[in-house]
RNA sequence: GGUGCCAUAGCUCAGUUGGUAGAGCAACGGACUGAAAAUCCGUGUGUCCCUAGUUCGAUUCUUGGUGGCACCA
């Protein structure tokens, strides 16, 4: 059976870097399970693999879609799905990392078949939402699916949008759809986590984000300034510079606004991770582990538990 | 050196006519199924500067300190 080998961990924590070195040692391609590092020009503010780290290991969805493009979890679960089978007959061990918790999730552990909701409907509920309110969304999900509406939140705007559209675009409840199903993969999957002390991880963070910087982040979020209402650009590294283009605030309060969201979102991931018990764990400030014999110790151990 | 004002959460500050205190920001925790670096929810973390007094009881009033700011020398 083959292997799914994914490398997981916060933002900063060092998967790069890592994932790279594994890679090289299998002899195998990296799937990146990153929902901004797939648009193309976002390279900086994404800490994207560079050219020289992309010229040593064939990467898959790495600056694939312009950023006008709509893209979702469930494609790329099909897509994944997809490039694996055709991978997994020319390598034993594929890896996938990303910081993207629910990209890894639909690969993983799959998500429900929902139909795609077509543009019109998309428009016309937008436009309810924009001229009658977020209430008049809440009535209409209450009449056709009052199980959901007993569940979510229903101060979160795209949860609730969502699920009426998809109720409209079916005909049937959006509970009704959700069933949760554990689907099955003809591969094997061995989650390795890497880890850090948060003070460090935060330091590692602050550093990267003052790179970044050095590095022209700010001519290239400049450069999508005009696109700042996509969604691929509502994104940390690109929307504090949008204020700060606006002239909202000053450069060096962006800068540690970046941090700050940066820090914050290693900590939602952190959260994410918490509940996932199939993740081994490396702490990477514990300098004696050697950290590529490790990962290779846990893939190893993980596919003989299987047998 | 003198006079006045100030000292409360990590920061900026409210407040308690005397019954040990609360906002914003920050910080922290959580949710998450076709927008997910998105979106949403929750939590106050405190020698109320120190000391002595008055009082059943002082962060609050009084005395004396300490530190900061302003003005006068």
């Amino acid at each position: 059976m083959k292997t799914l080998l994914v490398l997981l961990g916060p933002t900063g924590v060092g998967k790069t870097e890592w994932s790279l070195l594994t890679a090289e040692r299998l002899a195998c391609p990296i799937i990146s399970a990153d929902s901004r590092q797939i648009y193309k020009g976002l390279t900086i503010g994404t800490a994207a693999p560079n050219a020289e780290q992309l010229s040593r290991v064939r990467h898959y969805f790495i600056a694939k879609l312009s950023p006008d493009e709509y893209y979702s979890a469930s494609q790329f679960e099909d897509e994944t799905i997809a490039l694996l089978e055709n991978l997994h007959q020319s390598h034993d061990v594929v890896i996938m990392t990303g910081g993207s918790m629910l990209y890894i999730d639909a690969v993983c552990k799959g998500i429900d078949e929902i139909p795609n909701i077509d543009d019109k409907l998309r428009q016309d509920i937008q436009n309810i939402y924009k001229t009658e309110g977020l209430d008049t969304i809440r009535q209409q999900l209450k009449l056709l699916d009052p199980v959901f509406y007993g569940v979510v939140d229903l101060k979160n705007t795209k949860r609730l949008i969502h699920a009426l559209e998809v109720c409209l675009m079916t005909g049937k409840p959006y509970s009704a759809l959700r069933t949760n199903p554990k689907k099955e993969r003809p591969f094997r999957i061995v989650k390795v986590g890497l880890k850090r002390e948060r003070v460090e991880l935060y330091n590692r963070i602050d550093l990267r984000v003052d790179e970044m910087v050095h590095d022209g982040l700010i001519d290239e979020a400049r450069g999508f300034y005009p696109q700042r209402h996509l969604n691929s650009l509502n994104t940390v590294g690109y929307k504090e510079l949008f204020d700060y283009f606006d002239g909202n605030c000053t450069l060096d309060f962006a800068i540690g606004k970046i941090k700050q969201h940066s820090r914050i979102y290693a900590r939602k991931q952190m959260t994410w991770f918490r509940r996932d018990k199939e993740i081994n764990w490396i702490n990477l400030s514990e300098n004696s582990v050697d950290v590529l014999e490790e990962i290779l110790k846990l893939k190893e151990k993980a596919i003989s538990n299987v047998l």
